[in-house]
DNA sequence: TATGAATGAGGTTTCATTCAT
DNA sequence: TATGAATGAAACCTCATTCAT
């Protein structure tokens, strides 16, 4: 204390990381489970075993920590969807991936899908939000180009309703399967992506 | 003057019932707008123009008025549902028009299809909310069984994954055409039915 | 309406006082029922049938009912004393009387030894209740003081604690009593006076 | 600095709990001066030099507060009386220091003799109130049987009723001895214990 | 004479946030 | 690194009161 020989030692800030990870973590859960005005500073500090006022030695405010949240689980989501990008595979099997993906991280965060129903999001972080959530949308319509340009699609395919549509039916259903086992989540979303599909695939014809 | 017993003439009750009409509309846009939680009794009055206080002449509670909104829109979805259920029309002509009810309804009240999102909706509420929402989709899935009755879909069809993948797909996408004009609305229900129709018969083949 | 040729006449003057009456009762019932600060003015408008707008028609403000009534009532039990005082009865008889009146009219009204508890009373009343409440005690004192002159009372006999005691005696009893039968009160009365009696003579011996 | 598990020190919930005592104190005072209802969570946190909002801190609701505060008065009052009525005394020394004590609780406390006046407590605490005044009743009317078998009293004694002649007498004037100072309550108390043991012992006869 | 609609002040309560320790 | 105590703004709600009709 008095001669203070390790003012910021590399494993000091390792462990103050993990530390901030674990109230990003905390904040994500109680936003994911009760949305953002619900949610209350003792919610997640409950969760963390230590008071309210605690958390402000990690956090700036409330509103800080969802933009926080979102952003890195928005970054999760687009990377993924990235990498299918990139991925040298037929549509059917980016797609059904592509859902299994989203369900699965919904199921996991809710937070992002809950992020991306801009109601309930303070203004101050609408746009920034909102620029992850085109970036998704952008990535899946890049998807649906790249298979026109293969011929895996028909040449007036709309990309742009087409991604509404899916993520539509992505994050509607999220009430009824967010409690639902992790397999459970793998049929409900073969079974999305088979009518996704279909649908896409029936107006080829 | 004699008579005059003042027996809150039809004319008197009609004029209130309009004003409760009003008070409950504001209330059910600014619950839409905002959700719940988020919406403040000051958002109610300021749209009608009084003071927060002076809305407890027309409802109990802010909770009782949530009730209402949800129980008077939830009546127009079922009853628009229930009448379509009886029309003799193919089942596609039946997806059709009942998808573009939903969206023209969700853009006009917002409010159900968000009452939908337990998340939102506070515990008192949850039974009555839940019950509403579970005769929707009864009435979408007696739909689809009418149909495998008549053979339109295959034997084996599972209206209950179908009803869900239709509600997903019909409130997944409020945040993106709640703004939108009328026929924007339809063009887009017309594609979504487009491709849950395709999605659903895709799989009979 | 026109000719207006019933300004005022004795007949419609004597019905409005009825009226007032009515309203004074109404508001002496609540305020007894409830104490001042949690009787509302619907409670009282409700009792009347009316709305509690139209209250305002007979009085001028909340308080200004609770002044009038307790007016009102402390002059029944101030006249009755002083009747009381004058009567050419002995000492024990005029206890008994006066226990028993003051405890019926409590049971009557509660609100006259309410009213004396001036902790539920608004400053603004305050002198005047507080005056109407010593002319009472002034009353008593006075029948112990003639009782002294008459040699029923021994030379040293303190007037005013037996006052005090006689009155808390008979107020600090009322939630007990208020809801019986007036037979009940009555033999309650009796017993109370009948310790007061003992209480007062055995200190003679 | 190794094993520094910040287990709540007993000094720390001894601090803790003594600022719990003042705000319990401070609502103690409140109610008894105003009562309940008129009494608001301002005038409170006023006496404590915080704001309303702070106080939220140590009691979940006003009428919490209430509650504690009656049942730790309420403790006193009995275990008062409970120790008394082993004490192996004449029935006139218990009569005089019980009164004694109960006008001096009265003086310090109000709230429990407050507490008694039922009219003025709101609902929900009722049923705990009335079985803390049942014990205090029933153990008076111990102290009356007791002294029955000991053949102080006659074998036809109403214990019942002297208890509420007792009680009424010590709570009914309350606003009068409320701001006096000790050694004055003394004296009343002692002249109303005369009073109530001439009226007992003068039935006798 | 009473109603219907509203006001506005004030009440209880919640909660994000601060800061000395 | 966290606690304990408090702040202050804002939320929901109640109610005495007013006034045009």
């Amino acid at each position: 204390m008095v001669f203070k020989l390790t003012p910021s030692t590399p494993y000091k800030e390792q462990k103050r990381d993990r530390r901030r990870d674990q109230v990003m973590a905390a904040a994500a859960a109680v936003f994911a489970e009760k949305g953002y005005h619900e949610a209350t500073t003792k919610d997640i500090a409950d969760r963390l075993g230590i008071l309210p006022g605690s958390l402000y030695y990690y956090i700036d405010s409330k509103e800080a920590a969802l933009v926080e949240v979102c952003r890195r689980h928005g970054a999760v989501f687009n990377a993924n969807l990235e990498k299918l990008l990139e991925d040298d595979l037929p549509l059917a099997d980016k797609v059904r991936a592509g859902i299994a993906l989203h369900l699965m991280n919904n199921r996991l965060d809710l937070v992002y899908s809950f992020a991306f129903s801009h109601r309930a999001l303070p203004d101050a972080v609408l746009p920034e939000m909102r620029a992850l959530s085109r970036e998704y949308q952008r990535l899946w319509e890049a998807i649906f180009r790249r298979a026109m340009e293969r011929r895996e699609l028909p040449r007036d395919f709309d990309a742009h309703v087409a991604t509404m549509a899916l993520l539509a039916l992505c994050n509607g259903g999220i009430d009824w399967y967010e409690k639902k086992p992790a397999n459970e989540i793998a049929r409900i979303a073969e079974k999305f992506a088979g009518y996704f599909l279909d649908g896409i695939l029936g107006q080829r014809t």
